[in-house]
DNA sequence: GTCTATAATTTGATAGAC
DNA sequence: GTCTATCAAATTATAGAC
């Protein structure tokens, strides 16, 4: 059971993940659905209510795909996988970029409420890496921690932007290497 | 003299690099310019043949301030100084993304010309970074030289972005001192 | 090279019936 | 919750005068 809410957001994610927040219209949505602009519209009243939506939900998702940090269960080399499976997810499954990675890249033309959730998303994703780096790392200081946690989100959105630009799942994998490398240097 | 064509090349790029390629339109250069939208067409008949022109004079100037990597009066150290500043320069002077890594993350909703032009940038760019390798590191393969190159890219292209989308300067610098040891370890 | 005028389509959004 | 109908504005693009 999908609602109707649910439907549109994935199909707006599918959009702005694949052109940008300006690459869709209601209508595109709508006749996607097989419904009208108008009930659309019922559901998110403005454009950007719908992005910032789309952009909420996105977050949720990568939260609940990461898991906790701290996990007991849960191995340094476990934990740097599965972040760098987050991107590779969007790379080899969805074959579309991630959805704040362009947002994010758009930022300065992007209505506020939107550029709000955008940076939830990243500040959310710097919680869980400096989450991650101080439970490993439990001697080294905030500014070290967040430069390591803003050094591995930045390669991963820098990966995925290449390989979708160049069309190369290569280029991807050579800097995933690396990333996974930086996060957990010894294997389990 | 800047002539008009010049005027609204530039001006698209200032446009695209804030918002994507749907986020101008050829009004909204001719208002800025103080001329009328059919007067933009008759300098670049549609929109794509303008993306392409945008995206390939870019490309050109990014070449132009590389420079020549095998140049015998610029060191090492010097050369990845160069390279990292390039993206300082959209960062902090500019104060925008990169163009090509703004349409690199939108190319599958690009107009085919607009893609060429977009991944001739990244090609151009990647061959200036493996003749640099291959300057420093003659015996390195030819796989491990592109891989090198392709992660150095990456990673810029990955901090620019979360420097612009999180107003933040530190998390591209963070990143530029890594990329600069990365391709020049040892001081002049 | 720039203009006026205009075509054809698309866009975000609303009012009100069912 | 979805529809019809509609709006006002914007968009890409062209024809033809100056």
């Amino acid at each position: 059971m999908t609602t109707t809410s649910e439907k549109i957001i994935a199909l707006a994610e599918r959009y702005i993940r694949d052109g940008g927040y300006n690459s869709f219209s209601f209508r595109d949505i709508a006749a996607e659905i097989g419904i009208k602009s108008a009930s659309v519209h019922y559901h998110f009243p403005t454009k950007e209510a719908l992005g910032a939506a789309v952009a909420d939900r996105y977050t949720e998702n990568v939260l609940a795909f990461l898991g906790d940090p701290m996990a007991e269960d849960a191995s340094q080399r476990m934990l740097a996988e599965r972040y760098v499976a987050l991107y590779r997810g969007a790379l080899v499954t969805d074959q579309q970029m991630c959805l704040c990675g362009l947002l994010g890249a758009e930022q300065a033309a992007l209505p506020e409420p939107v550029k709000q959730s955008v940076r939830g998303f990243f500040s959310k994703n710097q919680g869980w890496l400096e989450q991650f780096f101080t439970r490993f790392h439990p001697g080294l200081s905030k500014t070290l921690l967040a430069a390591k946690a803003r050094h591995a989100v930045a390669s991963m959105q820098g990966a995925l932007m290449m390989a979708c630009a160049n069309d190369d799942n290569a280029i991807f994998e050579d800097v995933a290497r690396e990333v996974v490398q930086f996060m957990a240097p010894d294997p389990d």
